[in-house]
DNA sequence: TATTGTTATACTCTATAACTATA
DNA sequence: TATAGTTATAGAGTATAACAATA
């Protein structure tokens, strides 16, 4: 069987098709779809735009508890993980620890976050949510469920179990 | 069949199993890998982790070219559909008019694009690649290429086809 | 009034470097 | 010497607003 990933790479009529067709309202121009050329062939390209697509949606959520993704992904974490330091935090999500030291200052600020000294390593904090930041944490995760329920019903329930079987792989 | 995002949405086991294992080296003191929690629900943090993954290297592939994947994204629009606007091109990747007015700024100051004035509507300007812009777009593709090649070796042909056959669909 | 393109501003995220205090 | 955390800076990307020219 031919993927659609061939065919639409093999796709390669000229750009514009402009047959006069389609002239209903005076508005509405109606752009032609644009040609994405090699960019057909790049997953990148098209991990990229579902990425942005998806973020758009969890900040829209997200933004009346006025929290950003990466701090949910990080109170998530700590949560998770009581008691484990930033350099911990910050490697198993990908933020270098300058910037997790100002997001955590921030979460500190709001009393969402405590900072204990490390029991055997004097250098390192062990991060623990306040009674106040799993309050918040309970409001915040309801949100990001209904965003995550939203992108379910729109990616399809089959698609968005395959979608996360083959990404999981990639931690 | 129960899926992998079924069973590792299950597993809830306590966070740490610091059971005094594990002590060859006195070097590498081998952290644990952390609780994901609700994370392991949510397609977009896996999605998120493999674009960044992938811009990693295409950044660093694209580097010696001193281009960004944004100015690579808008050469092969304007290469594939010579004459358009900006707001077309803008559209047609989700870039915003007033950024890509500064990326165009840049690509001409390199001789690489040029705006013309436009047929019918005096406001808008035709993009088209120069020589030059055309030689430079064939030496960018291959390095592109190198990354895609790349690429599909670490996620594995067949998944890569799934892959984009399962993101196409969000244009 | 709406659209095209431009300039400017502010904010987030990323990447470094420099610094301290510990190990 | 290396690591944990902090502060600072610079660049890219995003989101707005305001503006001139044109439709």
């Amino acid at each position: 069987m031919k993927s659609a990933t061939e065919k639409q790479q093999a796709a390669k009529e000229p750009p514009n098709g402009e047959s006069g067709k389609r002239r209903k309202s005076v508005a509405a121009p109606r752009e032609q779809k644009l040609q994405l050329g090699v960019l057909n062939g790049h997953l990148g390209y098209f991990v990229r735009r579902l990425q942005v697509a998806i973020f758009k949606d969890i900040i829209r959520v997200l933004a009346p508890m006025k929290v950003r993704p990466a701090q949910y992904s990080v109170l998530v974490l700590v949560d998770s993980n009581p008691g484990r330091s930033q350099a911990a935090i910050g490697r198993a999500l990908g933020i270098e620890r300058a910037r997790l030291a100002r997001l955590l200052h921030d979460l500190q600020r709001r009393k969402w976050i405590e900072r204990r000294a490390a029991a055997g390593d004097r250098r390192s904090h062990s991060l623990f949510l306040t009674g106040e930041g799993e309050k918040a944490l309970v409001r915040i995760k309801k949100l990001a469920a209904s965003h995550e329920a939203k992108l379910a019903e729109a990616v399809g329930l089959k698609r968005r179990i395959l979608l996360m079987d083959l990404l999981r792989d990639f931690g």
